[in-house]
DNA sequence: CGAATAGTGTCTATGAGACAGTATCTT
DNA sequence: AAGATACTGTCTCATAGACACTATTCG
């Protein structure tokens, strides 16, 4: 028998049946630090843990309008959200119930309200992801996938004005990178840099109403640009441990 | 009703099935050009039609054990291939018979026997990438999202040296970059920064029988280093239009 | 021998990063 | 006044790329 003979009698509905979810590592700044949108299981099983948002998808309905649906549904935001997938996850008795792959997106948001009122506010909560507790099925490991390749979005791409409001200051773009990347940069080369690549921000003209709360003088601000795609790139300080 | 109760109270055995399948995008250097292992569908469907190598996944198996399992009917190897997740697609109507959804693949080889005996032979086959015929499904957009992966992978990991076999002279590593890049490389630049990068390759004191076909001293040979990550990077020459 | 290729030397332009310095603003 | 911040100037070092050159091997 050769495959496609086979493919001709295989039919899906005489195996388990296969569910298919979203589940999204929705990513904010917050507090000065970057927080992750995780909700509370109600039901088992990991009733009690917390989990990354996300559900089954819907007929009629595609990827990622599953993963922006179940993103509004706890922020009530879909606006101003970059959304991108992630990557998938299929692997045997990840869900007890029965065999679930999961499709997962990663979503950019700049500061976000609490999560909306219209469910159970104590079921959604916006995290610190250097403190998240132990998640449900293998929704850490997503998540660290999440950061990573955030991380990296960061270098090659204008990403970072999709954590910043419509319009910025170089220091708080710098805000974005550092948080996002746990190094501190260092400010006048970084504010250089930037203005060199072309495309990733232009000036609005107008500057901050005010200096910033410590002293200093009014900045200049800056609205995202056209560019797709960062050139010269901004690389993170070399890692070396992570080459090997 | 808040979300875990909807969670609840939904059984996707309510809804339609979903079928998951995982498709191949497999690419090998052959005859001088990049090539992509497609298979000629034998049933409906879009019967009679290129496809990319794929199929639904089997209970207890893992995704990318059944992406692999996929390539290896076709190519009767499984070894020495480098596989890793592409993406995944899921809208509606892109299969018309049920709800599909495509976990994809990507696959690089060094030059490949052809496609295994044990099945049809006519039904599998190594076509260049330039000159690909309209697949079936969606297929041509995985193609696609697949080759722009590779050439960047290209750029910031050793996986130029999964097109090569075991070992390998610094010609060969840039016949593969200028296969897939479809770029001509500077031969001694090349030569001196792929030594620079630490961990690409390293020698095996060992140099070619004889010269080159047109003439042209012995060269060392090299097998893969130890390096996940290329660093510095090998940067594509700038492609400006690209960027916005 | 003539041509092609492997490998190295050198020069230039560019960017990263260190450091310094000035102007402006808040407390 | 003191300190913080926005931004700019300048220097050094590393790398990309252009070009040139030698040595080796094939036809």
């Amino acid at each position: 028998m050769n495959e496609s003979e086979f493919l001709a009698g295989y039919d899906p509905r005489d195996y388990p049946a296969v569910a298919v979810t979203v589940d999204v590592v929705a990513l904010t700044i917050r507090g000065g630090g970057l927080r992750v949108l995780l909700v509370r299981r109600g039901e088992q099983p990991h009733a009690g843990r917390w989990s990354l948002p996300g559900g089954f998808i819907r007929p009629d309905e595609d990827l990622p309008q599953a993963a922006a649906r179940e993103l509004a549904e706890e922020t009530g935001l879909s606006d101003r959200v970059h959304i991108e997938q992630l990557a998938s996850y299929g692997a045997p008795g990840r869900d007890p119930r029965m065999r679930v792959v999961s499709i997962s997106y990663l979503a950019f948001a700049p500061d976000l309200p609490d999560p909306r009122a219209g469910t159970d506010a104590s079921d959604a909560a916006w995290h610190p992801v250097d403190k998240v507790p132990e998640l449900a099925f293998d929704h850490g490991r997503i998540l660290d996938h999440g950061l990573e390749r955030a991380r990296g979005k960061l270098e090659y791409t204008p990403l970072a004005t999709a954590f910043a409001g419509d319009t910025f200051t170089i220091s708080e773009l710098r805000g974005v990178y550092e948080t996002v990347w746990g190094v501190p940069l260092h400010a006048g080369n970084f504010h250089r840099k930037i203005l060199s690549v072309p495309g990733f921000v232009e000036s609005t003209g107008e500057t901050t109403e005010s200096g910033g709360a410590r002293g200093g003088p009014r900045a200049k601000l800056y609205r995202a640009g056209d560019a797709r795609l960062l050139h010269p790139a901004l690389l993170r300080p070399a890692r070396e441990e992570t080459i090997r």
